[in-house]
DNA sequence: ATTAACTTTCAATATTTATTGAAAGTTTAA
DNA sequence: TTAAACTTTCAATAAATATTGAAAGTTAAT
């Protein structure tokens, strides 16, 4: 396969792949891009690469800077800020997990907090919910435990744990 | 707090959270009301309950039929049919995995697959491109081997995961 | 075979979300 | 300090997605 066929076909996967996360088509696209480029980009090569325009190009480069999964190089003597995003998978995966869990389990979770100490004239209502939401809450903890410790561990934590799988 | 008004935060909760994760509103609040709900419900009471047209109920019903996660069942003497869901948190956890696994991971893999032959003139663009796109289908192999595994397990499999973190 | 009770479909519509592009803002070299 | 080179913002617009509701389809008791 010719490398610009197989560059569109990833960047298009990529995004199709985001879309299905919540990430927005052309972060995931612009992310994409920035992982396969052997050198830093400027806004301008990103807008004409993936044929988007400034305001767009721009406002999800910041999201990813926000992520923390892309950062901004300047260069003496240029204007221009140049993008790359780190190649080492994992820890991308780490940041991604990190964002979505400070985005997402948290309020959840104070939902299911908030919730617990229902009260209802209807007894078989009321136990029914509890059981369910209290699971819930049970479980989610401790899927937030996993991610968080993820999130936060060295390198090898992850591929240990995968190893004893 | 009131019955009432905890189901309905919790119903509204778990629809923010199912629409982050490429579930739409709809759907994870008809999970939730079955979830909440301690006997089967009928497209009707639904509607009713989450003030929804009759297609819209009936289109994301199917949904969760189609991923395994709602259940129908028919009584005798009865015509309409009536839905439920387990109420095994771990259960639900397994089979939405299963199902975006399927849906998901399998395609990205596929990609990355057909991309790895990558040939093109420039040397160091190609290397990049490879280098990166074949640690992506590393660390996502690695990843769809877990989830398989999560989702194929005996119950027991993931709290004896939890338990050695 | 009929029909009432239900389920499914789908074109129209509404809602949500993403994108554009021009204008305003900022920075830095001279 | 100026002005060219760049970045950011945001109201308007487009695109994608979800929802409705009425009509068509199906089923099962009589």
């Amino acid at each position: 396969m010719e490398y610009i066929e197989a560059k569109n076909k990833f960047i298009q996967a990529w995004g199709t792949l985001g879309s299905s996360w919540g990430i927005n088509k052309a972060m995931a696209q612009i992310h994409a891009l920035l992982l396969i480029s052997p050198n830093p980009l400027t806004t301008e090569e990103i807008m004409e690469e993936l044929k988007i325009s400034r305001g767009n190009a721009n406002m999800n480069i910041r999201a990813l800077i926000d992520w923390g999964i892309v950062e901004k190089e300047h260069r003496i003597g240029e204007r221009k800020e140049f993008f790359s995003t780190g190649k080492d998978i994992l820890e991308l995966a780490r940041q991604v997990s990190k964002e979505r869990r400070k985005r997402e389990i948290d309020p959840i979770l104070k939902v299911l907090e908030q919730i617990q100490d229902v009260s209802g004239e209807n007894e078989k209502l009321s136990k029914e919910f509890k059981n369910v939401t209290g699971d819930l809450r049970n479980f989610t903890q401790k899927v937030d435990g996993v991610i968080e410790k993820f999130s936060k561990s060295d390198k090898n934590w992850f591929y240990k744990l995968l190893m004893k799988l």
